[in-house]
DNA sequence: AAAAAAC
């Protein structure tokens, strides 16, 4: 099974891939009946016992590929207390939230307990769940390494290791905890690493702490996912909130993720936008967990359709419905841009993403291209319709882009987007029928969608399901979570 | 230059 594969091969049904029937039924409720080439290359290896590298972007079903034959092999045996079977490290508080769902949903005809450990929420549950004895333990490195140190945990028998998102580890500087966790656990161990990218780093811990893994890679960066179209609004940098007024109000955003470099620009944005008539909310590392979550369940449930964040919501976080993704600020790293625009254009659905650039950006622009390969293309003011104003700075090799009026930060908003009229699908599970992709009866079908976006007021262009192969096939369960309301065990720790 | 993650 080791290998490359492409989506349209490689098709084959979950049923031949060795799992429970349990399983298969909890799969078949969730509407999935072909696993993603992730999950067929990886579930097999896995449920024979093998470590395993999975190479593959959020969005490929990656993590499925690991909480199914997971739940089959704990399936088979007892917790003991405070020696968790299994343990999964994520890299944020969110993604460890959603694999914990993911195991909710699969695992519903299996009796397996689990404990999600993170920060930002009391200890009390997490130590009563542990001392009770769980088979999975999900958690984000400082509160396992914390309750750990408080004697809580014992990791001696914890003979099956995930390291989820192991680049992000890495660049979150994680890896020396990482290391740690490893050294803690039995040494005869199952292993799965689960990486975007393969930096040398990732390779030596791959190397130190896997034996004999077998090798999956899934070609799937964003960066050639066809369903997304990116756009580079090359700007002032004074003009930026102007810039992305125009093109929200141009753009006939549905529901739109905006992401900023900094915590103080996502609240100061955010407030813009909001004085501006927006409906907005806001995420970043500075809220309280509860916050967040509050957040970002009005944006699933379309109380606001923009949500403005920092790179805390860039990985991983899968919301439904998700028609455009702005970038207000070129982000510092290449790989950053790929995980940002990976919230569009999921599930099959068709996404636009715009980046707003500056003259300074040139240098994080380039490093983005050579990344991902491909030119942004560039647009002007066509799709930004602003008036030139006498005072544009000449050394802009772009025609300048200007504004349309100089106060327009407190006009109203032409028209408040989606939030006057139902969020579009999002709590939807968009993938089992194309159709359920259609967000409106009014909706244009997808033939009148523009190769350069211009302003269009009265028409609607939603993401529309595309005819290639892969896409109509069910991409069961990448971090899918915040789609319905949190499990139990999760409003527990959130909640208070 | 940032963000994230433990209290």
């Amino acid at each position: 099974m080791t290998g490359h594969f492409s989506y349209p091969d490689n098709l084959m049904p979950f049923a031949d891939l060795g799992l429970s029937d349990e399983l298969l039924r909890a799969i078949g409720d969730s509407g999935y009946t072909e696993p993603t080439p992730i999950q067929a290359g990886a579930i097999p290896p896995v449920l024979m016992g093998k470590d395993l590298i999975g190479i593959a972007q959020t969005g490929t079903g990656k993590t499925a590929a690991f909480v199914l034959p997971m739940i089959d092999i704990l399936g088979e045996g007892r917790s003991r207390a405070r020696m968790p079977r299994s343990l999964i490290l994520e890299p944020t508080r969110e993604l460890a939230a959603q694999v914990a769902e993911n195991f909710e949903k699969y695992g519903k005809y299996h009796k397996l307990s689990m404990a999600l450990l993170i920060g930002g929420v009391q200890m009390g549950d997490q130590i009563k769940a542990l001392e009770k004895g769980v088979d999975v333990l999900i958690a984000t490195p400082g509160r396992l390494m914390d309750l750990f140190q408080r004697g809580k945990i014992l990791l001696t028998g914890c003979d099956l290791l995930v390291i989820d998102e192991a680049d992000r580890m890495l660049d979150m500087g994680f890896i020396p905890d990482i290391e740690e966790i490893c050294t803690k656990l039995p040494k005869q161990r199952q292993t799965l690493l689960f990486s975007a990218t393969m930096p040398p780093v990732i390779q030596k811990l791959a190397a130190k702490f896997l034996t004999d893994p077998r090798r999956i890679e899934v070609s799937r960066p964003a960066s050639s996912n066809l369903n997304i179209e990116a756009k580079l609004v090359e700007t002032r940098s004074d003009k930026k909130r102007e810039v992305l007024r125009d093109l929200l109000r141009a753009e006939d955003v549905s529901t739109a993720i905006i992401f900023c470099n900094r915590k103080t620009t996502v609240r100061e944005l955010t407030t813009s936008l909001k004085r501006s008539g927006f409906a907005v909310g806001q995420i970043h590392g500075d809220m309280e967990q509860a916050a967040r979550i509050a957040e970002l369940d009005r944006f699933k449930g379309g109380e606001i359709n923009i949500l403005v964040a920092s790179d805390v919501a860039a990985r991983g976080l899968d919301i439904k419905g998700v028609s455009h993704v702005f970038n207000f600020d070129v982000p510092w790293q290449p790989d950053d841009y790929v995980h940002r625009i990976g919230r569009t254009g999921r599930a099959g659905a068709k996404g636009k993403a715009f980046t707003l650039a500056t003259r300074e950006d040139g240098e994080a622009v380039a490093q983005i291209e050579k990344l991902t390969g491909n030119r942004i293309t560039r647009v002007g003011a066509d799709v930004a319709p602003v008036a030139a104003s006498a005072d544009e700075a000449p050394a802009s090799e772009q025609p300048a882009k200007a504004r349309r009026s100089r106060d327009s930060e407190e006009k109203a908003p032409r028209r408040r987007t989606k939030a006057e009229a139902p969020a579009p699908q999002q709590r939807e599970r968009a993938e089992p029928s194309p159709q359920q992709q259609q967000p409106s009866p009014q909706d244009e079908p997808q033939k009148q969608r523009q190769p350069e976006p211009r302003p269009q007021r009265d028409e609607r262009k939603q993401p529309a399901p595309a005819p290639r192969t892969e896409q109509r096939r069910p991409e069961p369960a990448d971090e899918e979570g915040w789609n319905g309301p949190l499990p139990g065990f999760l409003s527990v720790g959130f909640g208070s």
